[in-house]
DNA sequence: ATTCGTAACGGAAACGTTTGCGTGTTGAGA
DNA sequence: TCTCAACACGCAAACGTTTCCGTTACGAAT
């Protein structure tokens, strides 16, 4: 077992000093020609590589970034950790994750955990419970810390920072539009609680759409489901709840559900009362996972492109880091002038027309 | 800003040493009650938390662990990962993930990167390339560094390391069992190429079943694809040669297949032709993933339990990492009594039950 | 012969901790 | 009054780097 050759036994071993050696490895100019060679040639035998903590001590900084999600276990968030990864890495990054369970204490701790020289800055997407209870104390303080904060898709007003998200309302307005458009009368939104800011967007998105045609939402066309549906292990509920909703509102000719599980359970549901997909019924999800793709039939979804998310995330960050390394040299920056600066990115949606919708 | 408070900042604000400062926070003996408290009160006011960095440097441990993965927006992928992250945070560890993209070089290069110091240990699944390769020495290398690697699903031989694993062999003998126990007679196989060695036993566990059935295994009813098939973007290509397959083989009654993409897959191109699942074609496929539960039919499958391959790895690399702790005093130990010492922990597969079978 | 520039290198501080050891002060026992 | 624990604390090394600031030695210019 060689454990990994430092500056000083290299030094040692060639009778030089600790610094000659790290010159020398750095192609200073200072150190003499045939001394360079020696060292060089010896660090490539023992295989030196400059140990990364001994650096980020040095340099105070990690070249490492913090990822903050709720759930990995969910298409949505890896494809925002690839476009995250993928960026990081080419700038040179590493990524560690934490995950908050929708938990607000495990958010909390993960980031205080993280917080501490661990990584450079973070990005984060907000637990549910975060923002049913509204407390931001954590996120302020790191950034008060001089950690940088990005946020992506579930985002709050209340933290001054950079931002990535789809334009939920847009997407929301053009999903129900297309429904219209293909002559739906009578469409019902299946959505989760408002506290969830994507939720209660696509529910604006919603209406206004209706609005717009001159058509008046009926509350009963509106099901609100408790998110703890959403989770795998309840799919039975959340199929029965859907039943009920549609055995109560016969006259449903089209369906916006705000995520994909509504969509293909509203969809499993209809089949199973004797409704044909698209004829008599359209339906559009919001997010495309592998569930849109496969379902049957294929569903028309809204897509909200994680792995850009993330690409642009990461790139928010890291310039954010590299600029700072700039001015830290305690140069006086008006506050105001920083506050202002932070960036909000609204990612483009699309509609992904398939089998579900005429 | 307030940047984060140090030691240093502690003792020169309240005139004692540093020293006294670390001691009175770590509640040492030594130190005077008086200045005890009041060394905590200022540390807890100005909400002292130690550096990480700099304990990782003195202790010479970071008390993270590194992931290594071909692909993150992959359920199995990421239930694993899940697992992990849950003992290993109730473990004191946190994770940091890099990504291969089944690439043999990505792969090395992260392995390198996070290997300088970064992390205590390694949890990884091998990258296709690096299986097809068999080029395995940046494991080795990092092994004889002294970093453990604990491997899951996709193991090799050629390296010593504790690892996880499902029984793959077992579980395909299983579910081609359960179709032959159902009356099928002429079971097809759709499997990847030989390299990947889960695809390799799970072949394997289809010819042990037909032979214990006395059936003879036909060639013409195995199918083998290209990997890069799996790959979302060549859906339609895949949906093809399983047309194909399925069409100069009309007698096929059931379907095994070693992932779930195949399995599903072959259901839509079997009703496409026009043949009832499961009356007229039973499918089972591997791995339980969201596809699985939501396909039309529901599809039975064999559940590889990703998250408890995650928990069992964690609890294997951080129980190597602690026990390293107490021998690491230079205590002489052979080497043969240590490579002996590597476990392989085998996961018991499950066979789901849905309406794909009878 | 003295000065000076420069090439080639070493010493030491710094990043933030922990900890073994040394040291000064105090009180009590002889 | 002297001695010697015990107590309370400070110094400095160490973890592995980088980098500023010396310090040599030598040849050239004055």
């Amino acid at each position: 077992m060689k454990r990994k050759v430092t500056l000083k036994q290299i030094a040692k071993e060639l009778d030089v000093s600790i610094s000659t050696v790290s010159r020398a490895l750095s192609n200073s100019k200072e150190i003499g020609e045939e001394t360079r060679q020696k060292i060089q040639a010896f660090a490539k035998f023992y295989n030196y590589k400059p140990n990364n903590i001994a650096l980020s001590l040095k340099n105070r900084k990690t070249k490492t970034i913090g990822i903050l999600i709720p759930e990995i276990v969910h298409h949505f968030f890896s494809t925002v950790i690839r476009g995250i990864e993928i960026v990081a890495n080419k700038r040179g990054y590493n990524v560690i994750i934490g995950l908050s369970n929708e938990s607000f204490s495990k958010e909390v701790i993960n980031m205080e955990m993280l917080a501490n020289g661990s990584i450079d800055g973070f990005i984060l997407s907000i637990s549910k419970e975060t923002l049913l209870k509204q407390d931001y104390h954590h996120f302020k303080e790191t950034i008060s810390q001089g950690i940088p904060i990005v946020m992506f898709d579930r985002v709050v007003n209340e933290v001054d920072c950079d931002k990535v998200i789809v334009d939920d309302f847009k997407g929301s307005v053009n999903a129900v539009k297309k429904l219209l458009s293909t002559g739906c009368k009578n469409i019902a939104l299946i959505t989760t609680m408002d506290y969830v800011s994507v939720g209660k967007l696509r529910t604006q998105g919603y209406l206004r759409a209706l609005q717009e045609s001159h058509m008046n939402p009926k509350a009963s066309l509106i099901l609100k489901l408790d998110d703890s549906l959403a989770l795998e292990e309840h799919l039975d509920i959340l199929e029965n709840e859907i039943e009920q909703f549609f055995n109560s509102n016969t006259k449903i000719d089209g369906v916006f559900a705000v995520n994909e599980l509504y969509a293909v359970t509203a969809m499993k549901v209809a089949r199973k009362l004797n409704f044909n997909i698209p004829e008599d019924i359209q339906v559009i999800g919001f997010t495309d996972g592998v569930l849109s793709k496969h379902a049957r039939p294929s569903l028309t979804t809204v897509s909200q492109h994680g792995q850009k998310m993330g690409e642009q995330a990461a790139h928010l960050l890291i310039d954010r880091l590299e600029l700072d390394d700039d001015d830290e040299s305690d140069t006086y920056i008006d506050e105001n002038e920083i506050d202002s600066d932070f960036k909000t990115v609204v990612i483009e949606t699309g509609l992904i027309e398939r089998d579900s919708t005429k």
